[in-house]
DNA sequence: GCGACAG
DNA sequence: ATCTTGTCGC
C-alpha cells in the first residue's frame, strides 16, 4: 500500500508532485483481475457550489442481463452508494487525484460488494507522470482499474475511425510510449480516452470499455456513477 | 515567454 | 465540475 496517507495530506502542488512520482513507479500496468463478476463506475460531483464535494459509486453485475459482441449491454445494478465531504481542495490539472481520491475511498467504505474492476472518470496513466485519478484509486485499494475520460490531457493521437468500437492509440513523450487509446465509442460522437489505470493493459482496458457500451458515449459504469454524482438519478 | 490543461 | 434554454435526432 501506498507511503504517505491520503486523508492526512495537507500537500502543496510541488509535494503533490514528487508524491506522484513515487507512487508511479508502483502502478501496475499488466493484467492482474481476478474472474470479474462485479464491475463498479466511479464518480465524483459537486454541491454548494463545490463546497462539497460528492462521491459516487455504482456496482453492476457482470456479465450483462443483454448484449452481443456490439449490441448495447444492459446491466444489473447491484448497489450503489453516495459519500459527501467538505471540499478540501482546488482544481489543478495534473493532480485531479488529490482533490478526488479522498472522497472516491469513502465511498468505497460505503460499499457492501468488493468489485473486481472499475471504470473511473478521468485519466488512468495518461497523465504527465503516468499516474492519473484512476491509477491512483486503483493503487490505494490494490484494484483494477480502467481511466476513461471525455477529454484529453495529454498525448497525441490521430482522429480514429468513424465507426463505434473504432479507436487510435494515444502517445506521449518524446519515444512516443502508448498511454491509452482514443476510442469512438458511438458513431458521430467526439471519442473517449481510454486508459489502463491500475493492474490492467491497454487492450484488456479497450475491451472492457467496448463490452460496457450501452447506447450513449459512456460505458454504462461511468454513466451510471456521473448520474448519480451529478445528481441525474431519476430515483433519488 | 507562449500555449495546454482530466474534472 | 457547475450554471442553463433551446434545439436536433432517434
Amino acid at each position: 500500500m501506498p507511503d504517505t496517507a491520503l486523508h492526512d495530506w495537507n500537500l502543496a502542488p510541488k509535494e503533490a508532485i514528487a508524491l506522484q512520482k513515487r507512487l508511479a513507479g508502483r502502478v501496475e500496468r499488466a493484467d492482474r483481475l481476478d474472474p470479474v463478476r462485479h464491475l463498479a463506475g466511479v464518480d465524483i460531483g459537486f454541491e454548494e457550489d463545490g463546497a462539497i464535494t460528492r462521491a459516487a459509486v455504482v456496482v453492476l453485475a457482470w456479465p450483462p442481463v443483454a448484449s452481443g459482441e456490439f449490441e448495447p449491454a444492459t446491466f444489473e445494478i447491484v448497489e450503489q452508494v453516495v459519500h459527501r465531504e467538505p471540499t478540501r481542495m482546488p482544481y489543478v490539472p495534473g493532480l485531479l487525484s488529490f482533490r478526488e481520491v479522498p472522497a472516491a475511498l469513502g465511498a468505497f467504505e460505503k460499499l457492501t460488494t468488493r468489485p473486481q474492476l472499475a471504470m473511473v472518470d478521468g485519466q488512468g496513466i495518461a497523465h504527465p507522470r503516468r499516474i492519473g485519478v484512476a491509477s491512483h484509486l486503483g493503487l490505494w485499494l490494490d484494484l483494477p482499474t480502467i481511466g476513461v475520460a471525455k477529454t484529453r490531457l495529454c498525448g497525441r493521437h490521430e482522429e480514429p475511425g468513424p465507426a463505434r468500437g473504432d479507436w487510435t492509440p494515444l502517445v506521449d513523450g518524446p519515444d512516443d510510449e502508448t498511454i491509452g487509446a482514443v476510442l469512438r465509442s458511438r458513431a458521430k460522437v467526439k471519442p473517449i480516452f481510454v486508459s489502463p489505470g491500475h493492474r490492467v493493459s491497454l487492450a484488456t482496458a479497450v475491451d472492457w470499455v467496448i463490452r460496457c457500451l450501452g447506447r450513449t458515449k459512456l460505458p454504462e459504469p461511468t454513466r451510471l456513477a456521473d448520474r448519480l454524482a451529478s445528481r441525474r438519478d431519476p430515483r433519488c
